[in-house]
DNA sequence: CCTTTTATAGTCGCAATGACTATTAAGGGG
DNA sequence: CCCCTTAATAGTCATTGCGACTATAAAAGG
């Protein structure tokens, strides 16, 4: 059914629509941008923007990125598409197709980035509620997504800068999961996971000024977890 | 960045591909249409057309797949949102932008539909090869996500009809994953995971003539399997 | 010097699982 | 009819993974 003469096919506007995450001050935040347009003017929404005629959706959204927060380079960010949402309703005036994404970053690299973004800001995630559109939604699933992802793969690096501790990284799993582990099983698991962080020789930083030095890691070679670091299972979940 | 007059925008014709995967004769099967015309005319594609002005992408993926399948009730079938394929070169003449689907049949339904699609067959995975377009890498995209989901999901039930054996059960983890299992620990496993699958009272079955009798279960309320049900890892994985 | 704090090392026991062996219940061929 | 084959089901055993804990080490602060 790819004959375009068969049927009449409606123009869409496809736009993306970026979740970009990060953890500051022991918290999941999100950029969002205010609107200054109807519809949801003055309301809160996730960046994004129309795909430029020769861009594909990935590529539009690593430029949304480095425009949005304004970093200088944005290709060693994750970028990963988290699903398209299609509702014939989802914008008021008219169809939009929206590709929308998860970035992550390590660390709040400024408080908001320039660009033509009229404000731009870092929310904490469980404040960033009544979003404009479908962004509630998105957002949501976006935390759904990296959470998941936490469990199988190595994504937890993702919010890390190029070098860390293992105690940082265990903030990443409690922080986005909302729960708390035991250090000593985190330590154990995360080493035994060959290709999860490899240490860096000589080097060890002072975490908060108090305690120990703590050794520090960065990112290695594998990408998947086996076997997962699972979340302790919940009770019954039916559905 | 949702401001229509900041940015003019390209308007794109945006379609669904559904890679529609079933179980036949012990092998992965899709289904896939011969076209008709350019371009890549007499090459085999996956289903797929236009959304309709009113339609999401999953109310349209739906649609095509009553209509590629033939068959009168699709509702009850497996329909999941793979990714969106937005590449600019992808379709020679214009800028088209795809959501791909996943669809999980029990068995074969019939040979292939009616509707107005000029040819459709199933073909084994494994011949599957020489799309058009990019529909080699949604069709392989598909068959690794359904071989992920597996893992962790209840997802198996879907390739199954509605009561079925659970060395049934056990072919659609091995032809889907390519590993053999071992038949007891399968089973331990799926009985010992609440919700999974629940035993249908009296019923008993011949699997295939010969043999003892095997009970009959059907799929079971839960969606997720905690812990998951692992595929041995293979050797090292870097990427 | 002692207390606090944080990282790291190690112990113990249970639960999950891979690799097997044994038993049960059907069909088919002599 | 009796065995042989086939496939489902029941069970065993040792290893591994992991949750819960305890202990030690190395820093800062009073």
């Amino acid at each position: 059914m790819h004959g375009y003469d068969k049927h009449a096919f409606e123009p869409f506007a496809v736009t993306v629509d970026l979740a970009v995450l990060t953890l500051r001050a022991g918290a999941l935040h999100v950029l969002l941008v205010e609107r200054g347009q109807e519809p949801y003017a003055g309301r809160w929404a996730l960046p994004g923007g129309f795909l430029l005629p020769a861009e594909s959706a990935e590529t539009a959204a690593r430029r949304e990125l480095a425009e949005e927060t304004g970093l200088a380079d944005v290709t060693g960010l994750h970028l990963e598409q988290l699903r398209t949402y299609s509702e014939p309703d989802r914008d008021p005036r008219m169809r939009v197709v929206s590709v929308a994404f998860a970035a992550l970053l390590p660390d709040p690299p400024e408080p908001h980035g320039g660009g033509d973004a009229a404000e731009a800001r870092w929310v904490p995630y469980d404040e960033a509620r009544g979003l404009a559109f479908d962004h509630d939604r998105i957002l949501a699933d976006a935390r759904d997504r990296v959470g998941a992802k936490l469990e199988y793969t190595c994504l937890a690096t993702a919010f890390c800068p190029a070098e860390f501790t293992l105690g940082e990284l265990q903030q990443v799993y409690e922080t986005v999961w909302g729960t708390a582990l035991d250090r000593p099983n985190f330590r154990r698991k995360v080493l035994a996971t060959p290709g999860f962080v490899e240490p860096v020789p000589g080097a060890a930083r002072l975490t908060g000024g108090r305690g120990k030095p703590a050794a520090v890691y960065r990112a290695g070679a594998a990408a998947t977890l086996h076997p997962p670091l699972l979340r302790t299972p919940r009770e019954g979940r039916p559905a």
